[in-house]
DNA sequence: TCCGTTTATGAAAAGGATTTCATAAATTTT
DNA sequence: AAAATTTATGAAATCCTTTTCATAAACGGA
C-alpha cells in the first residue's frame, strides 16, 4: 500500500479513514495529505473481504429503454449508495429467457439479492426464482402467490381514481386502453379499477369501449383507433390509457383524425414519466412514486440479505399514488339540446 | 471453507471450479457433489482481490435521467456483455464534484477503466483523470487537448447539416437555441456549425437570433421566447435547437403564442431520442448513433485495458450523424407581395 | 527394474484491507 | 515524582480465494 509516504503503518492509515477519532490530529493530517495527493481509495474487494459487507445486489429490468427505468433506478441507486452496495444491472432486452437467466447470472457475479422490476411474475417464474436460492424483491409488479415482497401502487385503486377523475368532471362515455389481459398487474388490475369506477358511479359498462395494448406508443395509437371505430352513436368523451406512452399515442391518433384534446376528448395516462409533462397538451396522469418504490425495494432487499431470510415481509406493499391534473383533461358539459 | 467435506484441500476445490481439466475425474465429481449439496459459491471479494481479473469497467454519466442515457447504455452493455465484462454505473446526479469522485471510486471498486459520457472535460478535469491512473474513454464529448480517445459525431458538421436542411427548404431567418457558451462540444461547436452554414449560403448573421440554454425543455422554452422578442421586423421562420428536449420546449413556446409548427415556424432538434418521434408534430432532428458510440467506446476501452496503455487511439473519432426529417419542418415560401 | 516424465494434489504465499492485541508514549492520579 | 491509567501506534492475524511451487504418485520407455 502506497500511503506509507506518510511514514506511518498500514493500520494507522486504515484508522484515519475509518475511525478518525482514534488517531492523533497531527498524524491524521499527515496521512490525509498523502491520501489526497495520491488520490488513494481503499480497495473495495479487500475491504469487503475483511468486513463481510454485502457487496452487490442485482437489478433485472425487462427493457432498459422503458421511460420509467431511469426514474426507478435513481431511487435504487441512491439507496444502494447510502448502504455502500453496488448495483449490477441486467437488461433483459425484452426477451423472456433473458429475464430468467438473470438470476443465476447475477448470483454468480456475487450479488446477494435481486430486484426484479416490472416484469410479470408467473407461477413458473416464481418457482424458478426460489430455485435460484437468492433473496428477491419485486418492484412495480407482484407475485401471484404473494410470497415475494413487492412494492407498487394499488393498481385497482389508482385506476379507479383515474376514471373517477374523469367521471367527476362530467364524463360518461369513457374508453380504456388497457394492458394485455394476461398481465395481472397493469392489465387486469387496471381494467378492474376502471370497471368498478364506472359501476360505482352507475355508468353502464360498454365492452366496445375497451381496447388492449402493450404499453407502447403504437399500441396506444392502435387502441384509440379501434375505440373510435367501435364507439357507436354516442361518441366517447374521454379515454384512459394505462401508460403515459399509450396515452400519448392515443392523443396522436385523435390529433390525426382532427379530434381535439381536451376540447373534444379528454385523455388520462398512467405513470407520470417526464414525457407526460413535455407533450402538448401536457398529460393528466396517475403518478407512481418511482423513486420511493426503488429505494424501498433496495432497503427491504438489504434487510432480507442481512437477516438471511428469504421472505421477511411476504406480500405486496402499496405505495401511495396520486392524480396529476394537467391539460389533457377538462370538464365535459353535456349537450343540452 | 466448507467444501472440505469432500476430504480434499482448498486449492483442489478451486481447481475443480476454475480449471476442471487439471483434476482427476473422480475427485472432481466428489467435489462437485459437495459443492452442489452445500450450494457453495466462491466469495467474489476474495476471488477478485486475488485475481485482479476484475472484469469491470465504470461508466460515469452526469445525470442518468438524460433521455439519451438508455440509448447509449444499450450499446455499452451489449458490448460489455459480449466481452464478459461488468459495467459499474456512476450517476453524478448533475453535480460536478460527483463527476470527479467517480474515477477513484470506480477504480477502488475494481474497475479497470472508465467511460465518461457527455460531460464537458476541462483541462483541470483532464489532469485529474490522468492522475486517477486508469484508462479513460470519452463518449459524446471530447477533451480540449485531444489526448483522450473520444467517440462522438462531428458537431460542427452535424449542425451545419441541420441548418442547411432548413436553408435548402427556403428558410432565411433562422434562429438558434444553442448550448451554454462554455460548453465546447455541444455549445460552441454547434453554434459554429450554424454560423458557417449561414455564411456558406450567404445569409447574414443576426446576433439577435442566437439564444443560449442548457439542453432542457425549460431552456428551450425560455430561449424561444427570447428569440421571439428579439427577432425584429423580419420574423424568423425556423429555429434550430441543439437538443431535442430544447426543441420540444421551443415548440411548446410557439404553441403557447399561437404560432404553428411547422406552418409558421419550422423546428429542428438534435439527438433523435425517442421523444422526438412521440411528440406532435414529430421532430426533425440530427440523429446521433448512440448505440454505436456506446459500443465503440467499450471496445476501445477494453483494448486499452488489455494492452495496458492509456492512450491507444489518442483523439476523437467522429461517427456519422444523419438528418431525420419529420413533421416539424417544412418548405418556406417567401411572401411575394 | 530403474529413471525420467507427466499428473494430481497439498503447503504456503499473495492479494489489500481491517481488527485484535501488545507496547510505547502521554496523561492523570496520588 | 512515582504509579496508574489512557491514548496512539505497530506487529501480526484474519478474511477467502487463487496461484506458485514442491512433492508424491502414476506412467512410459529402455
Amino acid at each position: 500500500m502506497v500511503a506509507e509516504h506518510a511514514g506511518v503503518s498500514i493500520p494507522t492509515v486504515s484508522r484515519v479513514l475509518n475511525s478518525p477519532d482514534r488517531v492523533r490530529e497531527e498524524t491524521k493530517q499527515k496521512v490525509l495529505d498523502v491520501v489526497r495527493t495520491l488520490g488513494f481509495y481503499p480497495n473495495e474487494n479487500a475491504r469487503r473481504l475483511r468486513t463481510h459487507e454485502v457487496q452487490a445486489i442485482g437489478v433485472i429490468v425487462p427493457h432498459i429503454r422503458d421511460f420509467f427505468f431511469s426514474e426507478i433506478y435513481k431511487g435504487m441507486s441512491e439507496a444502494a449508495e447510502a448502504a455502500g452496495v453496488q448495483i449490477f444491472l441486467h437488461d433483459a432486452l425484452q426477451r423472456q429467457e433473458r429475464l430468467y437467466e438473470g438470476f443465476p447470472l447475477l448470483k454468480s457475479k456475487g450479488c446477494s439479492g435481486v430486484i426484479l422490476v416490472s416484469a410479470y411474475v408467473s407461477r413458473d417464474f416464481e418457482t424458478w426464482m426460489s430455485r435460484a436460492g437468492i433473496p428477491v424483491v419485486l418492484a412495480l409488479t407482484e407475485s401471484e402467490t404473494g410470497a415475494i415482497p413487492a412494492f407498487k401502487v394499488d393498481d385497482v385503486q389508482a385506476s379507479f381514481d383515474a376514471v373517477a377523475h374523469l367521471i367527476t368532471r362530467g364524463h360518461r362515455r369513457i374508453g380504456i386502453i388497457s394492458g394485455p389481459d394476461e398481465d395481472p398487474t397493469a392489465g387486469r388490475n387496471r381494467l378492474q379499477g376502471y370497471q368498478s369506477a364506472l359501476r360505482h358511479y352507475n355508468i353502464p359498462l360498454d365492452p366496445a369501449l375497451i381496447a388492449y395494448g402493450a404499453f407502447r406508443f403504437e399500441h396506444g395509437y392502435e387502441g384509440m383507433s379501434q375505440l373510435l371505430l367501435r364507439q357507436g352513436d354516442e361518441p366517447l368523451t374521454a379515454v384512459y390509457a394505462v401508460s403515459d406512452e399509450m396515452a400519448v399515442g392515443a392523443a396522436r391518433c385523435l390529433y390525426d383524425r382532427g379530434i381535439r384534446v381536451p376540447e373534444d376528448v379528454s385523455v388520462v395516462g398512467f405513470d407520470n414519466i417526464r414525457l407526460a409533462s413535455l407533450v402538448t397538451p401536457t398529460l393528466t396522469t396517475v403518478a407512481q412514486p418511482f423513486e420511493e418504490i426503488g429505494s424501498e425495494a433496495v432497503v427491504t432487499l438489504l434487510d432480507m440479505i442481512h437477516q438471511n431470510i428469504t421472505e421477511q415481509q411476504k406480500g405486496t406493499r402499496y405505495l401511495p399514488h396520486r392524480i396529476v391534473t394537467r391539460e389533457s383533461t377538462r370538464f365535459y358539459a353535456y349537450d343540452s339540446s
